[in-house]
DNA sequence: ATATTTATTGCAAATCATTTGCAGTAATAC
DNA sequence: GTATTACTGCAAATGATTTGCAATAAATAT
């Protein structure tokens, strides 16, 4: 427990979004200013393999990780793919799946991912339907 | 709708795995030898817009897209941690959760995606389970 | 069919997030 | 306090993906 990875899970903790690695790092160096981003990045990475950070990758045009500081309770991800803003909720009903999946496949799950995307209350005033266009040139797939 | 695309989209359709770019460029490479990687990317992210493809970034020490071609039905993942062997399957239970995530939201969703990560049948046998460690230091957080 | 316009390719170089080697420094053990 | 070990900052390396550009192939108009 250092000086810097004390400041780097308080900044994380401060927040309330998922941060990427550059986000965290802009904050935290606000504390001290010679805090370097790879060892956001070492710490973040620690932090994941003691499973109290979960590393998030949804599609953006930036191929950016984005860190969860992992709660109790799992919880998953509402995308707005306009605005990009998230909604966390809880999937009280995956635990049954889960259980159905196991058995079924005869596997173990150790962790699941549930993501939305669509667009946002918001978004989606502004937001017409899009039109798709060349799937005719591509009617002989199957 | 030229040769190299056509190419392209043959190999993807006679794999059924999620394959990276790389290693669709090794199959169809070995057609059209002259074939660059540049153009397999191109055409993906071509297909991806046309709603044809999509790209999945499962979380890999790799941080490489993997390809999905899309099918007409929406299907989910199961990834082993261990030999990374994907099992697909649907969730026909999703719709009426999305379904009431959108009501009480007030979102729009487009897609949707489950991934659960675990161990398969063969490696579940093999891996003890892992013991977690220092979790003591950190009992501070909230 | 042929000429012309437009889109796509191959190649090499650029990008950008993330990782790593290493020498210096702080933390912990003795 | 001194020794051992782990962590940091910095700069450079890595590796997947993207992009500029001149050459080429496809689509369109003639």
């Amino acid at each position: 427990m250092t000086t810097q990875r004390r400041l780097i899970l308080a900044s994380l903790d401060a927040l309330d979004t998922h941060p990427t690695a550059e986000e965290l790092h802009a904050i935290a160096v606000q504390q001290d200013p010679s805090l370097n981003l790879s060892t956001v990045y070492r710490t973040l990475r620690w932090l994941e393999q003691e499973g109290l950070v979960s590393t998030r990758r949804f599609d953006e045009p930036r191929r950016q990780d984005r860190f969860d500081p992992m709660l109790p309770s799992q919880h998953h991800h509402f995308i707005c793919k306009s605005c990009k803003n998230v909604i966390e909720f809880d999937l009280p009903a995956l635990g049954d799946i889960q259980q159905d999946f196991e058995h079924l496949h005869q596997v173990r799950i150790e962790s699941a991912s549930v993501v939305f995307y669509g667009l946002c209350t918001a978004c989606n005033r502004q937001n017409g339907p899009v039109e798709s266009e060349a799937e005719r040139e591509l009617s002989q797939r199957t």
